[in-house]
DNA sequence: TGTACATCAGTGAACGCGCGTTCACTGATGTAC
DNA sequence: TGTACATCAGTGAACGCGCGTTCACTGATGTAC
């Protein structure tokens, strides 16, 4: 083969470690205080490295995104899909909930992508299919509980919604909260509340 | 009075001038990226006038903030006390919900404060206060539409959070599809159903 | 497996700009009479 | 109401640093034989 550009093991650690030394600079320092040079510190690199694997941190930014979105939804998958049937509606949801990760430096970091999509029209595009992805792979699980539970759900777009808004509203109060275990379980009683008022009963 | 340090109306009116510049500025850049200068330009200062009266960006954004949420929370006070009692709960969370801006500059802005407040406990805790004090003045005026229609609230701290946690998620999805009515629509239901999954009938 | 060679990947120095911060100054504002 | 004076508020120039960006270079990696 003499053309397809040859892409050495070294690059692809290079892109790697700058890709995770971007996640940290960026949930500690926030995207727009971050730089170059700090990347490249982090990552154990000269800035002459990054510009040699990306043309700006925005670049690094989407990509960091999407390829830590797209691991944390494959965990999801993984764990979701050998997992046991439950019998009760609140034992899936609990089981749901410990799987999505409620985390401090990705919560950081995706607040500030989405406050970046809002200005841009095609960030809000890759927001909104992630978003839609979550959904599908949590919908089925949810579906199988709820009809063991003699329950179905009436407007399944409508629930997928609330459950993302309440995920995201939940999420920073337990950020904030972090020790304090009622509002974690305050958390969990929403969302089988929610759930509740979009199912009825499928006799 | 020979001491008491004379403060001029032009001071003042600096002051303001800095600190609506600095919203603008910040929901624009993000506040990271944003610098002394901007603001100054914006404002119509050289940088000096805001070394005069800030000791830093941090300040003003901290100034910024509680500003322009005491006014927004004075204002809901407002239009929600002079308001006629409304006799069905869609109604009373209809009138609510309108009154409470979703407004896309001060939504960037609170996101950033909130991602600030949580590497800072001093932050945190203005935080924290504030969401009571949104609290304090909505519940009211649920409460009494609530037990017009016959209701009464099951347990007032859940519900607080959970009507938070419903405002920030649905905010997000608001402003992401600002056109498309029926994400406004299933805002208000959203909440219209987690305020009954937080009541129960009061005979 | 070994060697010679071509290409690639990251280095580090260099350049310059934008910006934070300071400060001597001038014009604006308030005070006293 | 007017004037003289003291103090305050914002100006704009100056300094220097941090960082973005480029680029000639060297050591690393893969290829061909």
């Amino acid at each position: 083969m003499p053309d397809a550009k040859r892409v050495t093991k070294r690059r692809g650690e290079t892109r790697q470690r700058l890709l995770d030394a971007a996640l940290e600079v960026f949930a500690e320092q926030g995207f727009g205080a971050s730089t170059v040079e700090q990347v490249c510190d982090r990552a154990g690199y000269t800035r002459g490295a990054f510009y040699s694997n990306f043309v700006s941190l925005d670049e690094l930014f989407l990509a960091m995104w999407e390829q830590r979105s797209e691991r944390m939804l494959a965990d999801l998958r993984d764990e979701l899909t050998d997992a046991p049937e439950s019998s009760s509606l609140d034992a899936a949801i609990e089981r749901v909930l410990a799987v999505i990760p409620v985390d401090d430096t990705w919560f950081r970091v995706t607040a500030e992508f989405t406050a970046h999509a809002l200005r841009n029209p095609a960030l809000r595009r890759v927001v909104a299919a992630r978003e839609e992805a979550i959904m599908a792979t949590i919908m089925p699980i949810l579906e199988s509980a709820l009809s063991a539970a003699g329950l179905r759900i009436t407007d399944r777009r409508a629930l997928g919604m609330a459950l993302v808004a309440v995920h995201d509203g939940t999420t920073v109060q337990c950020l904030m909260e972090p020790d304090d275990k009622a509002v974690w379980a305050a958390r969990q009683q929403l969302f089988i509340n929610v759930v509740r008022a979009y199912s009825e009963g499928s006799t």
